[in-house]
This record gives C-alpha cells, structure tokens and sequence, in this order.
RNA sequence: GGGCUCGUGGUGUAGCGGCCUAACAUGGAGCCCUGUCAAGGCUCAGAUCGCGGGUUCGAAUCCCGUCGAGCCCGCCA
C-alpha cells in the first residue's frame, strides 16, 4: 500500500477503477454502466461489466446474457470467432463487455447489444452447481444453504434480500421521522442477560462471556438517553430448535421509547414502522416483487397495513378459539402456533388484515422486565403482532421503578448482581416506556412467500449449520 | 428435549425383493439449427443406489445399527 501510495509507477494500471465508478482502460475512461440503465444510452457504445448468466447458442448468432448486480442484459454475438472462445467459458465467468445500445423490440427489455468486444475479467473454472439462468433454482434447501456463495446469485434469491434492505430502510426511515435515534449495543455481554433463554459462552480474554440475546436490556437503559432508540444488528440464540422459523443468529429490528401511557402507543409506533417499510419496498422493489411473483403469473401483492392494526386481548383469544374450535384453551398461558394460523385466518377474514395484535398475555409467560395491566391481575401489557399467522413481534410496556425491579428480580430467583448497570438506570430516574423487536427474517418469509427462514437468511446458523 | 419421515449420476426425481449390467429431466462434452429469451433436435460421458452389518438362491428395494437431512411439537423473533 505505502508503495503505490508513492506514486511511482502505473503499470498496473491498464485496468484500474477511477473514482468516477468508471474504468480507466488504456488511457480511456469509459462509464461502465449498469444493465438496467441501457435504455439511456440507445445508440451509444457502452461498457457493461458481470457475470456469463447464459449462452443461447443458434447457427448464425448467439445470445449471450449478462447479469450484473442489478439486472440481465442480452449481447448479440454474430462473430464465430468470438462465440468459439464465449462457447468453452463456464457459466459466472467475469465478463466485460464493450458494445453499441440497440433498441431492439424481439429483446428482453425492449434493448441489447451489438457488436461487442468481450474481456474476460475472471475465469469461473467449474461449472455452478445447480442452473441460475432457470426462473428458479432446482435444488433442496440444504443443497441450495451448501452453495449459497453461487445460489445467492439467483436473481430470484437475491431479491429478497433486496426485499429486506428496503425493509431496513423503510424501518429507519420511519422512526428517524419519529425522532428515533439509531444506536448499536454491544453483541457480547458479561451476564446472560433475561435469565431464560440459552446463551452462547464465550471465552473472553479468561473470563466467560456470552453472545447477546437480544439488545433489551441495553436499549432500555438508552432510554435515559434519547428517549426514543431503534437498532438493526444481529441476536443469538443457542435455542435448541429445528423450525423453518428459528435460527441461531438472526436480525432483530428493535425499538425502545419513553413518555408513554400504555403499550397501546408502543403499538401505534410498530403500526407506523410497519407501514414505513411496506412504502419503502412498494418504492425501491417493483423488480423484485414482479421476480417474487413470477411464479403465479402476477407481481407479489404488498400487505396494507391498516391506518389502526386490530387488537384483540389474550383472555379473548382464547375464548374465541374455544368457541370456534370446541377446544377448550381457557387458562392456558400461551398461544400454539395453530391458534396463531387460526388468529390469522380470523384477522384475515373478519378485519382484512394480514396482521392482528394480541395483548395482554399472562404476566408468568413473559419477560421479567414486562409490566403487568394494573387492571387486570396475573394479566400484563405485553403484546405480540401475529402477521399471516405467525409471531412477528413481540412488546410491550415495561416496568420503569427501581423498585419494582428489586421485587420481580427477587421474585423470580433472579440475582440483582448481575443486572448492575441495567439497573443503575433504574435508580436514577427512567420514565414508564416500552418498545418491541421484529424478526426480520420472519418478516421477509413471510412477505416473500419461502417457508423457511433459511431462504431469508443469508447465510443462516442453525443446530446443524456453521458454513458457508 | 419428544414424535414422524427421507437419504439413488453435478442438480431434481422415478424405481421399493429377480424384467436394474438402475430409468427420466436438467446440467456437462460433441454435432446440427438465421433471434433466442426455462430456445429446439441428435449423439456421448456421468450414480456399485449415504455408510456398516444382517435376512434371502437373489437387495437400491426387507431388518438392525450408524451418519446426514427434512417436517411437526415444546419454546421463541
């Protein structure tokens, strides 16, 4: 680095890139531009950059396609010589390619190009392990999760996790505006922090450690800050489980407020951070969600979220499912997963909503920090959002006297000791607040259609899966 | 942690006691085809059927063990 930083020499620089995002070849700067901006340049000669998606070869002609990070782009080949040496590469072999934008009607996107010169960037020396030209990848999941490096590739894969950038965005665009502040807690922690869960050890210069299960204790604290926190980062759980919607390593988007009444304010803010990142997707996804859908003919539709998410309390839930179902769930302390589809079909049915808020759920069940509904005993206000059925969220109000802390601590055989700066919060003043934390990954599974949350993982940890 | 199911060429499947010296599709190699777009046609190569043991005249096919994977439940984002 030194080295070059001195300037001496540029003969490395026969392919260098510029600052502009162009190239610098042979002393020419040329733009290279994306395949999904060529419409721009019709009758200009362009420099694309990507990957060999597919060669179509024909008797007098060949089809090459390239994809780039954003889209695909036909090259027309008419040269033998030149579809010779494109006919022995492998499929993702590194291609660029100089050519003239023509508009041409028969092409995919309306535009291709012609008379093309091609640079092999990057040789691809093995053949992919499964089609990425196919309208979507035939392989089984963990096939697929043992090549992600390559299937992640796919433009249908990929776009659903341009899906979940947007969602980030939409996410923190949505509270910015609410007068958030975005705060990163740390990931490894000195006490396993709500006792429950299991925690991964670590060993951490000799002293054990552990890997966060989730920034609760952290943004509760950051109250006393800003008053209105949100995070994006990753929680770890060493949860034993083997689901379609459990990992061991997921992203928890995280919001923490103060100054409220009830938790009904902390679930008026997730109504607003959910309708924050369906408008971002809407905005930034109309490709993806076209790819996403292709399937069934027609682009994936976007939940509406309603102007007022309905409510519904837990004791009333379990009524309801009695009822309807004749099983009876009365004084049962926790919904099944088949009572949360039920809850969704109903929320479907009767309030056309993909999503519903269940409140109230018994004190025992839920974490210590939770506070109880001061009108309704055993009963608290912690709240789970059920979206298509599934638990997307959970919150809820949470305690905000030292002393009570002091007391459910005690209460639950919990030791103060290790809750010290936690609770040093608490002595020194915090108001009542409450917040929530969505699963990311269950979000996109859910919006994209996949079943598993391992196809909204990148690159996902779970019992049996450490690499890639 | 409990229950159920599955493991066949690179990939996805069929075959479920002898017709299997294992079939089909796709990918790979080769040839042909004036515009393809999951292109099309023909030819070739590629799996001792996860691994170990057993039953049987005979096992991919039945049994046991083992390893790997998937689903449901508990629990959770």
């Amino acid at each position: 680095m030194a080295a070059a930083k001195c300037g001496g020499t540029t003969s490395r620089a026969s392919l260098v890139r510029a600052a502009s995002g162009g190239f610098v070849v042979g002393g020419v700067i040329m733009e290279r531009v994306w395949t999904t901006q060529l419409g721009a340049h019709i009758g200009e000669r362009v420099r694309i950059a990507g990957w060999l998606h597919r060669l179509r070869q024909l008797s007098n002609l060949s089809f090459l396609v390239v994809r780039d990070g954003q889209g695909l782009a036909q090259v027309v080949v008419e040269d033998p010589a030149l579809i010779a040496r494109l006919a022995e590469l492998h499929a993702e072999t590194v291609l660029a390619i100089e050519g003239v934008v023509v508009a041409e009607p028969q092409a995919p996107g309306g535009v291709e190009i012609h008379q093309p010169t091609v640079e092999v960037l990057a040789a691809a020396v093995a053949p992919p392990p499964f089609d990425l030209f196919r309208p979507a990848i035939n392989a089984q999941l963990p096939t697929f999760l043992d090549h992600a490096p390559v299937g992640l590739r796919h433009p249908r894969q990929r776009a659903i996790f341009r899906v979940a950038a947007a969602s980030m965005a939409g996410f923190r665009a949505a509270l910015t505006a609410l007068q958030f502040v975005e705060i990163q807690t740390p990931k490894i922690v000195g006490a396993a922090t709500e006792g429950g869960a299991n925690v991964f050890r670590l060993d951490y210069f000799g002293q054990p450690a552990y890997l966060s299960q989730s920034p609760q204790l952290y943004k509760q604290i950051m109250v006393g800050v800003f008053e209105r926190v949100f995070e994006v980062g990753p929680a770890f759980r060493a949860e034993p489980h083997d689901t379609p919607r459990h990992a061991n390593e997921f992203v928890s988007l995280d919001v923490e407020l103060g100054f409220i009444r009830d938790h009904f304010e902390v679930m008026a803010v997730l109504n607003r951070a959910l309708a924050g990142m369906v408008a971002a997707i809407a905005e930034q996804c109309q490709p993806e969600l076209a790819l996403l859908g292709a399937r069934r003919g027609e682009a994936l539709v976007l939940p509406q979220v309603p102007a007022a998410i309905p409510t519904i309390h837990f004791a009333d839930a379990l009524e309801m499912i009695s009822r309807a179902t004749g099983e009876d769930l009365r004084g049962e302390p926790d919904l099944a997963p088949a009572h949360e589809r039920w809850l969704g079909e109903w929320a479907r049915r009767e309030h056309h909503s993909d999503f519903l808020f269940v409140w109230g759920y018994p004190t025992a069940k839920r974490a210590f920090y939770t506070h109880p509904d001061p009108a309704r005993p055993g009963y608290s206000r912690g709240f789970d959002l059920l979206f298509r059925g599934l638990e997307l969220v959970s919150g809820g109000q949470r305690l905000h006297h030292y002393s009570d802390y002091l007391a459910v601590l005690a209460e639950r055989g919990m030791n103060p000791a290790s809750f010290g700066g936690y609770l040093e919060a608490f002595k020194h003043g915090m108001p009542p607040h409450g917040g929530f934390a969505i699963g990311l990954e269950r979000w996109v599974a859910r919006l994209v259609e996949v079943p598993n949350i391992r196809e909204t993982t990148l690159f996902p940890r779970d019992l049996t899966r450490l690499t890639p």
